[in-house]
DNA sequence: CACTTGACCTGTCCGC
DNA sequence: TGCGGACAGGTCAAGT
């Protein structure tokens, strides 16, 4: 899925698109996609007005007149796109997984606006809208246990230190997916940011120089705004709010670079698995 | 408790 | 061309 420069990138698309507008109706093919009672769905989302988009962690939030909240995660395939009936939407358009005609096979939701329209596209099925009480929406198990937001002021590098430090015999890979350690780092900036540390993933937490770890947080935020000024990264399925592709995966060092020379050396990058996820590092810059 | 593994899904790619 | 298996940007529940 989109991980948190993806999803940042969503949120400021659609905060640019949808506040003011109407749900007219709702059609759904999956029950998943969009859990709903068919009772609340008709009193507190149809003719609704949208307010906000507002994002935590990798989830968006909707706020509608009503009080009540769309509460949306992507997942691995999931894509929220604002189609304005009176645009021109396809041929020459940069988008991934996208025919230029929506809906196609991979839509789940459609939300259709009093101007334009907003389709939730999912490949996997992974993924799911929620709508609920806006007061309760941090009530939801995932918001309760979720760690801080990398990119917020308050977060220090002292809170890091203490979180991840708890995680001693994980590798540090595990460590930086666990939401609840820390929020919005998946697998590629996971191993972007563990190359600019220079740190293997495969190293356990408690054996790494707590220089290397204040590094990696600086790494973290960097990658993460990069990203998020590129547009975040599109490897097949990520588009924004109107479609378009990210172009982080140019910058990126090693993500998808096997074979390649990791950038600091003459030195080819390898993928290996750890914490059962795809894992892409230079021998010779990331050693155990 | 800390930590790892399989399940949820569809689609694509690679080897036989 | 077909078939089986591995794999894909994320989380959960259930296992050790």
């Amino acid at each position: 899925m989109p991980e948190l420069p993806e999803v940042e990138t969503i949120r400021v698309g659609l905060s640019l698109l949808l506040p003011g507008k109407e749900i007219l109706s709702v059609v759904s093919d999956w029950p998943k996609s969009l859990q709903a009672p068919e009772s609340e769905k008709e009193t507190f989302l149809l003719n609704s007005k949208i307010i906000n988009v507002r994002r935590r962690a990798k989830v968006l939030i909707i706020d509608l007149s009503t009080d009540y909240s769309l509460v949306i995660h992507l997942k691995m395939t999931g894509q929220l796109v604002y189609i304005n009936s009176l645009e021109r939407f396809g041929a020459g358009h940069p988008t991934a997984s996208l025919s230029g005609q929506l809906p196609d096979k991979s839509t789940r939701v459609i939300f259709k606006l009093n101007q334009g329209n907003l389709f939730f596209n999912d490949q996997r099925k992974f993924g799911w809208i929620k709508l609920i009480p806006t007061s309760e929406v941090f009530n939801l198990k995932f918001f309760q246990k979720v760690g801080p937001e990398p990119l917020s002021k308050n977060f220090t590098n002292d809170i890091f230190l203490e979180r991840v430090k708890k995680r001693a015999n994980s590798t540090i890979k595990a460590t930086l997916l666990d939401q609840t350690v820390l929020a919005g780092v998946g697998n590629i900036y996971a191993d972007e940011a563990l190359w600019g540390a220079k740190i293997h993933p495969a190293s356990r937490v408690k054996d790494i120089q707590e220089a290397k770890l204040k590094t990696l947080l600086e790494e973290i935020k960097y990658v993460f705004n990069l990203s998020i000024e590129k547009g975040g990264s599109t490897d097949k399925n990520y588009v924004d709010a109107k479609g378009k592709r990210g172009s982080y995966l140019e910058f990126a060092r090693v993500f998808r670079k096997e074979g390649q020379f990791c950038p600091r050396h003459h030195e080819i990058i390898q993928k290996i698995r750890v914490a059962g996820r795809g894992t892409h590092i230079c021998p010779k810059c990331q050693q155990m």
